[in-house]
DNA sequence: TAGATAAACGAACATTTGTTAGTTAATTCC
DNA sequence: GGAATTAACTAACAAATGTTCGTTTATCTA
């Protein structure tokens, strides 16, 4: 039997669910327009995955996951605070360029989660946050950062690289690299000339 | 007669508009919701407005005319380009603090909109970002700014003070000026020491 | 090859959706 | 005070929603 589908229709949904839920939201996305995408009947996607939040959850918490578990790599890095930010950042920016629709979907749809896993993924990312902002603190304790508050520093940050997947297109005329040279130098360094 | 109506009956059903959009998405709310919340049938609210997809045009170009006026302001003010940016950074903190629901609605549900009105929109869109990009460039011509992609600056920048919906509250244990003060010290000097 | 499981289908379901129609009560105007 | 406008209501609409049902077809297993 020759090896054909190597990924999964399952997954396949899942897959087309995030773009279609990263273009019209979850609520603008229906499981007619999904099937079309997918190439079956609404029914038949039954047979797959649970029901339509399920979906969701399944793309929220893949995303969720990633991160906590690189942050906890990152944070136990022998490197120094500055690096492990810049780390992060890259990290954001490679995930917003390789799994755009899923972070996309994690970032803005999450809330439509059904309790209790919205509980849970408020969690989560709370867990991620706290994690982050632990660094930033220890850089400022360590006098290697400027003594901002840490919450302004926190989303500062991470809402400077959300703001990729609108706007960026893989084959613009900015490569990935220097996406990242670029957010790391406003933000790290500031716009303004020392 | 006494002034007791000091709002209009349609004004209010924006204001609410705004909140629920921002809350549960323009997908997820129901005219049946907000009649609840505005105090009135759904059918009634008819009388005030002409369809949905009205209400959410009516906010989302409410706030980019705001903008691109504030925009054209701070242009034309005979300042230093780093003083500029920093009146446009606490122009973005004023109006999310001061008109947090119909902001957030604008940078998110504005994908809703039906053509014509959503062309329109981003055109207007576009024009902010223009001239937001200019006042960047211009600052780097004159030295003022590091030589970094105005594209990466102008959306770090923009991105960076969106954030402050999803996360600051009036009455949290940071006053709007100091908010303000944050965030540029991290936009402008950046959070390294130097 | 026979039987079992998996995966597709069309049809129907009960709700919910935005909106309109027709009507009635309140307010304003002359 | 009568007429006209405004703004509220109930009822109903057609369309779309997520999901289930029973059935058929394809695929794998023994």
């Amino acid at each position: 039997m020759v090896e054909t589908k190597k990924i999964s229709k399952r997954q396949l949904i899942l897959d087309e669910a995030a773009k279609l839920f990263k273009d019209r939201g979850y609520g603008g996305t229906s499981m007619r327009d999904l099937a079309g995408q997918v190439g079956m009947e609404a029914a038949s996607m039954y047979n797959h995955i649970k029901a339509k939040d399920e979906i969701l959850a399944s793309i929220c918490f893949r995303i969720s996951d990633l991160y906590i578990s690189q942050l906890g790599e990152i944070s136990a890095t022998n490197t120094s605070y500055g690096d492990k930010i810049k780390a992060l950042i890259r990290l954001h920016i490679r995930l917003m360029v390789e799994d755009g629709p899923a972070v996309s979907v994690a970032n803005h749809d999450w809330k439509y989660l059904p309790e209790p896993k919205l509980g849970e993924f408020k969690q989560a990312r709370k867990t991620y946050e706290k994690g982050f902002a632990a660094l930033i603190e220890a850089g400022i304790a360590a006098g290697e950062f400027q003594p901002v508050n840490v919450s302004v520093a926190l989303f500062t940050i991470l809402s400077a690289v959300r703001w990729i997947e609108l706007w960026y297109r893989p084959g613009r005329d900015l490569s990935a690299e220097e996406l990242e040279a670029n957010i790391i130098t406003v933000l790290l360094h500031g716009l303004e000339r020392k």
